[in-house]
DNA sequence: TATTGTTATACTCTATAACTATA
DNA sequence: TATAGTTATAGAGTATAACAATA
């Protein structure tokens, strides 16, 4: 007997593991493209459109010097750049350079790819499921913190 | 009208959201101890006994020497201690001082709270189905790298 | 006064390369 | 020779506190 004997996780354990797993693939495909985890994510979240410092503090859930840190790099690395905001002379914008754009695509499209294949064994019911499940798991945090986009990736 | 509406999220948008949420919830229980992110990791994985540095290196996915890094600080808080393996000179084994085991539990078992309150609102089926989903998709990972048991949290 | 962002400083975390000691 | 672990060094990431400029 071969059997795979799944020593049924428990619920909380299986949310944490899943997270690592995802986590893990994030910084594989980051290092593919010659990236830093946080350098991938920074990119990910501009791919929309240029963003203000503030507001990438909170979607970074970072300290305000840490992202004047992680802009300086990127930037000194030719992704991103600093744009002056038109209405606040305070503020400035972060934008992708065409380098920034292309690794950010890149680095976005291989984490689909990566995670598709990781769930290509479900079923697509579970799959599904799965899908809704989570949904309902970030619409209670949604409720409970309040925040509309918690960090995500884009 | 204020429902909700949803956007629908794509399927590995949703994985990739759900990791950064379990991410921010560690983080958070971790600032809770006063412990970093990756101190209470450790401190999980040496819950249940004791671990030589060439097993955490796999379990944690770092260069020895940054674990080196890792456990010198750890041990210079009292969190850890390292013992000396008593069939090979060379190696040594790391363990949890009682302080250590204290935090570690702490630190376990807030996770395992906020996780659980972050689940209460979906519905006991839909909670076992995410369950066996998960499984799912660690048993597929497991399947292609080999690693019966990537990072994991204990 | 409050907000936006930067600078100065100090840690933690991480990797690469070279090294020591034991197997 | 190979393996277990450390040391040296360098850079990224992060936070706190103090600061400058603008609102």
């Amino acid at each position: 007997m071969v059997t795979t004997k799944e020593p049924v996780l428990g619920f909380t354990e299986a949310l944490v593991r899943l997270a690592h797993l995802v986590q893990q693939v994030f910084e594989d495909v980051a290092k593919e493209h010659d990236l830093t985890p946080q350098q991938a994510q920074l990119l990910c979240l501009l791919i929309d459109g240029p963003v203000g410092m503030t507001e990438l503090t909170r979607a970074l859930r970072l300290e305000k010097s840490s992202l004047t840190g992680l802009v300086d790099r990127a930037e000194k690395r030719g992704l991103v750049a600093r744009t002056r905001d038109s209405h606040d002379r305070r503020a400035c914008r972060i934008a992708l350079t065409p380098d920034g754009e292309r690794l950010g695509a890149l680095a976005h499209d291989g984490m689909a790819d990566r995670l598709e294949t990781l769930a290509a064994g479900l079923p697509r019911e579970q799959r599904d499921l799965l899908g809704s499940a989570i949904a309902g798991i970030l619409a209670e945090h949604t409720a409970t913190t309040g925040h509309p986009r918690p960090p995500a990736d884009r």
